[in-house]
DNA sequence: CGTGCCATTGATCCCTTTCAATATTGGTGG
DNA sequence: CCACCAATATTGAAAGGGATCAATGGCACG
């Protein structure tokens, strides 16, 4: 490697990945073989986004898979008739890029919500450190499954729930990921655009003001701009239809 | 191995997998070392399934990715006021399961459409393979990113098109999988009911009849049934919005 | 303190859903 | 072979949920 100066290897530098939030998702070390002499691992240089920028651009040339490492990435797709149609929100942890494995170009977008840190994992190294480590491997195929998962799940919001509870099915989940994270999760700071939510839950962006101040008239949530509280969580996950004998409905079914 | 006799391994039994149409999506033989002795291969059973059947359901514990072979599997997933929502249609060469790896359980159900050929790849031994094949390494990704970005496809079409250019975009698509499996491209046979294909586009079983009678009218489809015959491609794909001109798509609308 | 973007609110329209009835198909058994 | 039945598909009429159009309000920025 040439420019080892501007690289953080894993191996290398401890201090820098150390202080790193994501170790329990990260892919760059061979995890199975740590006394080695990281010959193998992935230099990783996390990168600082602003807000608006581009990680890739939907048709650009697809070299790595991206780790999430704070902030909020946005991914998109463009239709025939060059609109923005919002694809999925990306939170630290989640990974993106996956859908450019096969064809070679990343057929989405992505860019920052906010002030952001990526990974980029470059995809050929990756698969090298794939064959000497499992537990690469495994997380590897954890965060597309995850990745997968988050997409067929949406398949489900918009095939079967209406405007509202699609923004309370949104909210529930934006909770859920706050918690995951160890934060709060009554306080939601919206990274979006009304605009953006309603293009990820294929509503006009009146329809999503309107169905946040009726959730708001109904008590569930209090609505400051970007700032969302939610006052009733239960009755919020009710509209959203998430509460607990869903499952239970679920497994009835079949 | 206990019941090697029913078990089809690939280093064994040549006869059977040279039959196979799917070799250049097989994952169950070691590639890079096709001198080896088999060890590492994966033994492959090829399922046969009937209209009807499931191959996995929503909840189940999950252990194996399945390719198709022949015939035609859906995916659905159910919601919690236990209604099915149709994810996917797969054709041969397709894989389905990826959203089970993470959870360790299918969060998917798959059923046959019609008589179907499928092959199990238990994840841990694809794991392994994985390890020592590149190539088997690089067909997983790649398997697993067309699974991504059809259910990102259909995000896109779900957020963006209209009931009308859903039925045109579906039916192209098919179109299309035909050409790419070598079959005539006009004439669809239909292995899914009004109601999955409703599910699958998030319209309702009337709307779906509706509009293929409309597209029928004007002139762009043949119905009879089941079997749809594609009068004017060019026009479909039209209204599907898939064509790079505007003027184009004006011009095959009606 | 404007200026411009983003969010909210109101009024109207229309595409799709829903409800209801009929038609067609495929399967079964007499 | 045909009658019958259940399942699936089509068609019609009416209603509704969300989109669109239009205008106002509010916040952040220079």
């Amino acid at each position: 490697m040439s420019d080892t100066a501007n690289v953080v290897n894993i191996g290398a530098r401890r201090s820098r990945c150390c202080e790193c939030t994501m170790t329990s998702y990260c892919l760059a070390k061979d995890f199975d073989h740590p006394e080695g002499d990281g010959r193998y691992d992935i230099p990783v240089t996390p990168r600082v986004m602003h807000r608006g920028e581009h990680l890739f651009r939907p048709g650009e040339r697809f070299e790595s898979l991206f780790l999430v490492r704070s902030g909020a990435i946005k991914t998109f797709m463009i239709s025939e008739t060059a609109e923005e149609q919002v694809i999925g929100f990306h939170m630290p942890g989640d990974m993106i890029g996956f859908d450019g494995i096969d064809s070679g170009r990343y057929e989405c977008g992505a860019s920052a919500l906010d002030t952001s840190s990526v990974c980029a994992l470059p995809f050929d190294r990756l698969g090298r450190l794939c064959a000497r480590s499992r537990t690469v491997f495994e997380r590897l195929a954890a965060g597309m499954s995850r990745s997968v998962l988050r997409d067929e799940s949406m398949l489900l919001v918009l095939g079967r729930k209406s405007a509202e509870q699609r923004l309370a099915t949104f909210l529930v989940d934006q909770s859920a990921r706050l918690r995951r994270h160890g934060l709060c999760d009554t306080e939601i700071n919206l990274a979006m655009s009304r605009a953006d939510i309603g293009s990820y839950l294929a509503l006009a962006v009146e329809t999503v003001s309107r169905v946040l101040t009726r959730l708001q008239d109904a008590g569930l949530i209090r609505v400051r701009r970007n700032q969302i509280t939610i006052a009733d969580p239960e009755g919020l996950a009710g509209v959203a239809g998430t509460l607990a004998d869903g499952a239970a409905a679920r497994r009835a079914a079949y």
